[in-house]
DNA sequence: CGCAGAGTTGAACACCTTCAATGCCCGTGG
DNA sequence: CCACGGGCATTGAAGGTGTTCAACTCTGCG
C-alpha cells in the first residue's frame, strides 16, 4: 500500500466534496493539505475505540472501514460504512469520548488531522456555533443507539430502552421526575418507532407491565425501579454525551411542581 | 396554549445546552434571543415535509414531535422523536432540502428562527466549516435512512438498498464502474450490518442472485441492471443530499481503469 | 347515535433464528 | 508435505419471535 499513487486530483475527499457545497482553490488547497500524513492501517485493526478522547481526526484516503456499536457485552451491529473520502470521527472535536467503535475493514490509508487544526478552522472563536453542533450531534449518537438496538435487541428491551431514554432526556429539561414522565405516545406510534405492529407493541407492554416494570396511566410512564429497568435493557447513557447529568434537585423540583 | 408561562429560566434549549459546552451570559441571552418568534401547533401537523427547502429552522419549546419516512408509499418509520430545547432541522442550513419529515405529537410551541440569523451565527464566513459539517450531516442523514430501512424493510429488500447505495457512494469517489464495485463484506458483516444471522444472509443472497439482480466475484459486487434493483428495493438517492449527481463520465473512466 | 381510532386477545402463518452438518479455502506447524 | 484448525459459505430441519387476519371493547367526538 502506497500512498504516493494518489495522485492529487484525486485526493478522495474533494472528489467526494465536487458533490457537495462550492468550494474554490484556495479551500481544496486547505483541504489537500490536511491529509498530508498518512497512515496504513491492516483489516480489524481499530481506529476508534468507544471511550476514547480522540487526539485527531481521521479521514479514510483508500479501503473500507465501518462503525459498529456492541450490545449486551457481545453482539455487534456496524451501524455505518466509511468509504474513502469519509471522515471516521469529526464529531470528536465537539463530542469529546466517542460512542461507538471504528475498525479497518479492508487495508487502509487514513489520514490523521490534528485535532486543534479542524477546531481551528471550523469554529474560530465561536462557542455558539459549537453547541448548535453539538445539538445535531447528540442527535445523531442518539440515531446511532436506535439503529444498533434495531438491530440487535429484542422489540421488549428495545421499548424498555427507548422509556429509559425518554425518561432521561425529559429530566435534562425539567419535563419529569426520577421515576416518571410524560409518554404522549400511542401504541400505533410506538409501533412505528420500534418497526413492530401495534398488536405487538401491546402485547409487549403487557408482559413489561406484568413483570412490574413499568405502569402507563393517562399518557405518563411510571417506572418503579429505573435501575431495574435499565438493566433489563442494557442502558447506558453515555451515547446522551452528557458532560454533566440531570441535576437530581432540578428532576425532584420538576417532580414536585409538575411539568 | 400560552408561550408567555414560560420563565426565561426554563428556556428548555438553555436547559438543554447546560449538559453540553460551556456558555457565557452573552451566549445565552443571544440563543433566548433566537427564540423570540413563536407559533403554536396543534397534533399530526407538519412541521417539515421532505423535500422542502427550509425557510427557517424550528426549535421546540414545549410539546413533543416526531421526525418520520414514508418507506415503500405507505410505511412509515418514526426516526427521532423531539423533546423541548431540540432543534428540528439545524441541518437544514446546510444540507438544504430535507429528506425526511418532521411533525408535532402533542401541541407544540414552536420558534421559527430565520435562517440567515443561524447562518451567520455559525459559519461566519467559512466556506469550509460548512464543508466539513455537511459531511458529517450526510453520515446523518444515511443514518436515518438504515435506521428506516431496518424498521420497515423486509432483509432482501435491506440488502438490495445497501448494494444500491454502495455502488453509488463509490461512483462518487470514482472507486465504482456504472454496474459494478468492490464489495469486500463477508457474509458475517452483511450479517452484523442488517441485524440478522450470516445464515440468513447466505440464503437471501442466493435468492437475488436467482433473480438475477445480482452478481458476486471476487469481493465485487455487479448489477446486471441497476434500474431494475433500485425498483426492487424503492431506493431514492436523495439522501445523499448530492447536490449533483455523480458524472457518468468519471464513472465511465473508472469502469475502464479499473479502481 | 354512529363512527374513527386506540387498545386487547386468539389463532394461523411467515420470516428469521437456532442447531447441526458439510464443504471450501488458506495459513500454520508438525 | 500434509494434517490440522479457523473463518467463510451453504443447506436442512426445528423452533421462536413477530405478523396477519379477525373479532371485540372502549373512548372521545361530530
Amino acid at each position: 500500500m502506497d500512498a504516493t499513487v494518489l495522485p492529487s486530483r484525486s485526493n478522495p475527499l474533494i472528489l467526494r466534496l465536487r458533490h457537495g457545497p462550492d468550494l474554490d482553490a484556495g479551500d481544496r488547497a486547505l483541504l489537500a493539505d490536511m491529509a498530508r500524513v498518512k497512515r496504513s492501517l491492516d483489516p480489524q485493526q481499530d481506529i476508534v475505540r468507544a471511550g476514547d478522547v480522540a487526539a485527531g481526526v481521521h479521514l479514510i484516503l483508500e479501503g473500507f472501514a465501518f462503525r459498529y456499536k456492541i450490545i449486551d457485552d457481545g453482539q455487534r451491529q456496524i451501524i455505518g460504512l466509511l468509504l474513502p473520502g469519509d471522515f471516521c470521527d469529526l464529531q470528536s472535536i465537539v463530542l469529546g469520548p466517542s460512542d461507538h467503535y471504528i475498525a479497518a475493514l479492508t487495508p487502509c490509508i487514513v489520514a490523521d488531522i490534528p485535532q486543534e487544526q479542524v477546531d481551528s478552522l471550523v469554529f474560530r472563536d465561536s462557542r455558539l456555533a459549537r453547541a448548535l453542533w453539538w445539538a445535531t450531534l447528540v442527535d445523531e449518537s442518539i440515531l446511532r443507539e436506535w439503529l444498533a438496538s434495531m438491530g440487535q435487541r429484542p422489540a421488549d428491551k428495545r421499548i424498555a430502552h427507548l422509556f429509559c431514554e425518554l425518561l432521561l432526556r425529559q429530566q435534562l429539561v425539567g419535563a419529569a421526575g426520577e421515576r416518571d414522565c410524560p409518554l404522549p405516545l400511542t401504541q400505533p406510534m410506538l409501533a412505528d418507532i420500534l418497526g413492530i405492529t401495534t398488536i405487538h407493541v401491546s402485547r409487549i407492554l403487557r408482559d413489561l407491565r406484568l413483570a412490574g416494570l413499568i405502569q402507563l396511566k393517562d399518557r405518563r410512564l411510571y417506572i418503579p425501579n429505573v435501575a431495574r429497568l435499565r438493566s433489563f435493557c442494557d442502558f447506558d447513557p453515555a451515547y446522551l454525551h452528557l458532560v454533566r447529568m440531570p441535576d437530581p434537585d432540578a428532576v425532584e423540583e420538576a417532580a414536585r411542581t409538575g411539568p
